[in-house]
DNA sequence: GATCGTTATGTCAGCGTTACCACGAATGGC
DNA sequence: GCCATTCGTGGTAACGCTGACATAACGATC
């Protein structure tokens, strides 16, 4: 009826009217049920957001900027946590497809034969963000790790180093890390700059402590190291401990760049070094993907898939 | 018809019958819709939860164990983040009410009046956890800050220290702060440890920076000070950092002890002493009392309201 | 004042489920 | 072998909304 329109900021009713309506409503307490909405008009103004881990604060941020900017279009997000695993991830599409959303978003890399097809088969956008898959199932967004690593070694050459390890401390969720190992051997060999000297941290339970340890195995393996490359900030503080134990100067004697610019590194004396991403901004565009993607779809055409990858930057501090 | 049938498990189908329909619903990719089956029983199988930040761990893992309990009662959580802004708590949750929840879960303390009537007049269980109300609306499950920071003084005059003071480098969104130095300045008295000595880490833009911040003041104010407590183990780092840079020996000279057991402080060196909060367990306390609300409701009785605070204890580690 | 165009309001059906009831078949007790 | 009971299945009517269309109201135009 013409609630329904006076509802719609969009719809023609007489001011009049609306007021009318909007005084009853307000008297009444009515709110308007979305379920039935959905049903009636196949919109179920939701989207799927899965992340591999709410604890990591960029996924949590770029999860928020795409919130925030559907918001606006009075679409809300189902936020679900992956935990890093396939099964996990497929069971939750699965559910989540119950409720007919009208985007999905999640993390690029590895799925399970049976997420890819549910997701086809939902005949909704899809966007995975983070790790480039070999195929994408349609739209990406990501980073550029290799241009990341690249950049990272250029800095630190212009500081003068020239044996540059890398220490592997994350639980690689999403692919991402083996990307940006691989710029760095890449960006090695195209500076010429040795061999590249990668360890892992190992299956410690928290990033600072695989942090610390990594470095500990990198300079028992290569004592004469002078910058490191970490995954993350996390990581970066855990070897900007250790390399305070082993009395060891930071920068004088070993550069340390961290990634992701989180608050933890910020603030360490000395500041750390680190390969910054725009999380927030990676989000805004994710949903501006999916609007376009809808509104393509609504006027009967198909958006061509997107296969973007947004720029790290190196945020220059006291450990480099 | 029987399809609904064959995929409640409960439900009387004889299993052959179950099997084909299940057969026929994998051939034919069907998805059940969650919308049209939430019109028609009047159960949306989702349930709300408001937190203040999704970018505090802890709250963080709250909410994950509430997901990860009701998953097995087939219900889902629509997470929110507030900001710890009461006008976008209040647009929240005109929001989140259109989509029926079965519950809402919301951080406890200061609400604006619109929301408490619209929670009110929601007509289903409510829960405020953290921080307690003076009258909470319903269900209140929050964590006993008192008894915790009587639990950390208790703590630091085992270990010989009187000069105790309190630096609060939190943004208090929820007002859980502030009982906690409640307590403080209360088990100082009963201790007959002096007048409190409280200090505020300003308005710095990261926890870490404030505790930092926080401790100068505090020792420019009282130099004699022998003991401090955070509000955060992230602060507590930021005042490892600063007593560090100060030289002043940890524990020796100061003991530091944080709050909410973070991976952050634990990989310090030395280590963190903080206040341990069970999130996880809270969270699981939280989905215990919806299911049980809902069951008692479903039996046209209603639960008596809850009111639970869960233990801190303290948990020793280098920095004291 | 009849005609047209425009805008505002009303009518109706249907979205995909499930609650409820009705029915037929099987089972069991006597 | 009859009735009572149970079990499994099918029919029907909502649930609360919106899209499409029909109609009403209102000016403007000739």
């Amino acid at each position: 009826m013409t609630v329904s329109r006076a509802l719609k900021p969009e719809s023609p009713v007489s001011p009049v009217t609306r007021r009318r309506v909007l005084e009853a409503i307000d008297k009444l307490g009515y709110v308007p049920d979305m379920s039935a909405g959905a049903l009636s008009s196949r919109r179920s103004r939701l989207v799927a957001v899965l992340i591999p881990s709410l604890l990591h604060p960029k996924n949590v941020e770029t999860a928020q900027a795409i919130s925030d900017t559907l918001a606006t279009r009075d679409i809300q997000v189902l936020l679900v946590d992956t935990q890093g695993r396939l099964d996990r991830e497929e069971r939750m599409i699965e559910t989540v497809l119950r409720r007919r959303p009208e985007a999905i978003v999640l993390p690029g890399g590895m799925h399970s034969d049976r997420t890819a097809i549910l997701l086809r088969r939902a005949q909704v956008p899809i966007i995975e963000i983070g790790a480039r898959p070999q195929k994408p199932i349609e739209h990406f967004i990501g980073l550029s790790m290799r241009l990341g690593a690249r950049a990272v070694l250029e800095h630190l050459r212009a500081k003068g180093r020239s044996r540059i390890g890398f220490v592997d401390a994350g639980a690689d969720i999403t692919g991402q890390i083996s990307d940006y190992a691989e710029g760095y051997a890449q960006a090695l060999r195209d500076l010429d700059l040795g061999a590249p000297r990668i360890v892992s941290g190992g299956r410690a339970e928290s990033p600072y402590e695989r942090g610390g340890r990594g470095l500990a195995r990198l300079l028992d393996a290569h004592p004469d190291t002078d910058a490191v490359l970490f995954t993350c900030d996390r990581s970066g503080v855990g070897g900007l401990i250790e390399a305070r134990r082993r009395r060891m100067d930071v920068p004088e004697r070993l550069s340390l760049v961290g990634f992701g610019n989180f608050d933890v590194g910020r603030d360490m004396v000395p500041a750390l070094t680190t390969a910054g991403i725009n999380a927030a901004g990676m989000g805004a565009e994710v949903a501006k993907t999916i609007l376009t993607a809808l509104e393509t779809r609504e006027r009967g055409s198909v958006m061509p898939p997107l296969d973007r990858l947004l720029d790290i930057h190196v945020i220059p501090r006291g450990t480099s």
